[in-house]
DNA sequence: GAACAATTGTTGTCGTCAACAACAATCTTC
DNA sequence: GAAGATTGTTGTTGACGACAACAATTGTTC
């Protein structure tokens, strides 16, 4: 109805509305938009981090085909063998019943071996197999690198600060 | 075969193996267990926070039954009306065919309502009802009763550090 | 030692979520 | 007006958390 453009909604004049991508630059289009609320909850910034690490993680070690679960699991087992599936699944706070498809991904490829425990005949002893180990050291160099990505993104110190705080959540 | 009863893998003598449950009081279980390089990885203790922060969000706000992602659009609904969905998905770092999903819900319960855009019949002005609103507003103490509950986990001055930290990514 | 309860690994289902791909309707641009 | 981009929508895929059930085995209790 009106002759002049308008935002809709906002009640604000459009300056160009959206289409100022015709000229040879595009809005960014994420910012100019107000959270208000939302910024101050912790969840919110917490979640956007946590999208932002493990999709670097991911793109970090795609060469190599290790997600963030997977590292995980095999770092623990790596760092004590012989525990039971139990064991690593409460440790890293993933279900047993997850942790059955992980394992058996990772015995697929030979990074990891269950061995039937000898004092309980229901139980698995975990181990990384040879080459295991000797990836997982590949793995966690790729890992550092990782970690040095995130050190860029906030700031080294920010980053220690951040472990410190969350330390009692590990 | 042996006597002595080993923990298998580690070689280290078991101390009443995991069986001191036995004794009226059951053992954590989740400590006690190395986790070596994996502590003092960013991802990890960020993963298990954001579990913990979302699973207190949702229990808080049980009785109204509003989940992260659903509060978080209607902030942004709410504070900027009129928007397009995309828009709000962008600014959310959702994808738009997700966010058709939350608003045929939130819709459907009158929170939020569609409106036909007047100067683009292709999309739609994204607006709270009356009582989306007042809604909103319910949302919002309870939402502030969890941001109490994360303060008092990690601390009131570690929640603000945390927020100015990962400023960058809301 | 027999009955009962608990644990371990496994399988399955359900709902949430991110990531893509495709599509019709519509708008922009040339 | 034709070509290309955008918007909302539908659908699929795979990762993930939560739950429930089950057989085999172990622990506990009388």
């Amino acid at each position: 109805m009106s002759s002049q453009a308008v935002r809709p909604g906002t009640g604000i004049p459009a300056r160009k509305s959206r289409s100022a991508k015709g000229r040879s630059q595009r809005i960014e289009a994420s910012d100019e938009i107000g959270l208000d609320a939302l910024v101050g909850h912790a969840g919110y910034a917490v979640r956007r981090f946590q999208l932002w690490i493990f999709q670097d993680f991911i793109k970090t070690l795609a060469a190599v085909d290790i997600k963030p679960t997977q590292y995980s699991v095999m770092t623990v087992i790596g760092a004590n063998p012989g525990l039971t599936q139990v064991a690593v699944a409460k440790r890293l706070g993933i279900e047993r019943a997850r942790l059955v498809h992980l394992l058996d991904s990772l015995e697929q490829r030979r990074l990891v071996k269950r061995v039937p425990s000898a004092t309980d005949r229901r139980s698995h002893a975990l181990h990384l197999t040879a080459q295991g180990q000797e990836q997982l050291r590949k793995f966690k160099r790729m890992a550092a690198e990782h970690d040095r990505h995130v050190a860029e993104k906030i700031g080294k110190e920010n980053r220690e600060r951040l472990l410190q705080i969350l330390s009692c959540f590990t």
